[in-house]
DNA sequence: GTGGTCTAGACCACG
DNA sequence: GTGGTCTAGACCACC
């Protein structure tokens, strides 16, 4: 199933970032699968009425980071899933987003119990559609 | 007890903003209690070898979010807790900090259940003195 | 309509107060809309001859505030109208600013009756087309 | 009637200020009457548990306001009240300080009835004493 | 000594 | 072009 992008220009995150994210989020959840072909640069750009730079930009990371394969004259295709990340890497990443949360979430007055909840709902927000 | 702050000048978040989160995290856990004195501006950048500004630029911020209190001549200290920000701007904050957090995870493929063990693990690490 | 500003570098109150004042009142009144541009840190701190850091700063105080979004490499806008801080944190801050207009006006002299034709007629003059 | 001063520590504005304002209030409301003594700046340094360079600071700048009138040996004293300002400064001054109220209220979201309620309120509450 | 403000100028991220 | 971060160093207000 290719992927669908769609991006919020009032979010507060970069555009470039929005794509990388639901690129990375279809990827990991197997919403696309190895092989899966992409929307080409200026096909996205145009879609979204962005700058075609910007899309590049997200595609090269992606790339960079081994999720997608481009094939110059073919498309683009995400890439046969591997691990890109150590093991620590990962660790340290996800340890440092968790903290970040829970900080936020202890700062501002939330009960472990209220944070709990929170956590499950966005859980099960997310990945209703990992094994359809 | 005092804050104790480290920083990596190699992360990828701000200097400033590592402060920030290790300042609010320990009033948070209540590591750090009202009335506690932070280290000076001119001090913590001088440990730090950073800018004093950027220092002053981060107290600034938690001042401006209630968390500290700044008397000039006299010092910086924390604050007696008291809400600043409405239930809507505590949950768009919030849910901001969660949603990133489980993009990250989900995108480095944690499993639903790994991040649950995870988050419960932080949790309980965060908040052992919550109600002693 | 965008914001026009003007600043007094001799005044009392510092230069970034002076822009983050002008642009909240052109706010609070309705002069500038959601979605309406300000002018950019550099074109404004070229036009007031002050350094743009003074106009970043008072640009980010707005924007803690909610009043206005920055948007890298787009510029800054005015932000939809949302409430940020809780009834008590809007009571402290606007019992802060009439306790230092009453104080200042009693200090100098004002009878009570005169303040509060003064009170009247500036009230009048900053909410002429609050409901048009 | 003398002056009676208290302070708080933890206030906003720096104690010389609290000082200056005191006075300022207690002569502008007329429960300092012109000959009235004010504490030494010694002794109002020890009762306030404060520094004496802060009182003297405070008294400093009433004198040079023309609002006491210290006399070396007997002691500090109320002036004979005398404008110090000129008319346009007074009005100046005073449009300014109002223009911050209703700009900080407006922004918060007060409606004008609202602004109208608190500012009789502050009024009735800084005046009781005007003519007991 | 403390923090607050401002300037000058650098580098990076974003579109 | 835009805004965000950081540094270096100045001056002021406060205690």
């Amino acid at each position: 199933m290719p992927i669908r992008f769609n991006i919020s220009p009032g979010s507060q995150s970069p555009i470039y970032r929005q794509v990388i994210d639901q690129a990375r989020l279809a990827i990991a959840t197997g919403k696309a699968a190895p092989g899966d072909p992409l929307p080409s640069v200026r096909a996205l750009a145009e879609e979204l009425v962005v700058n075609p730079n910007t899309i590049a930009k997200a595609y090269a990371q992606l790339s960079s980071e081994g999720l997608i394969e481009s094939h110059p004259g073919k498309g683009v295709f995400v890439a046969q899933k591997r691990q890109v990340y150590t093991k620590a890497e990962r660790a340290r990443r996800i340890d440092n987003a968790l903290e970040a949360f829970l900080q936020e979430a202890l700062c501002l007055g939330l009960t472990p119990d209220e944070a709990r909840k929170l956590f499950e709902s966005k859980l099960s927000q997310l990945t209703p559609a990992d094994k359809p």
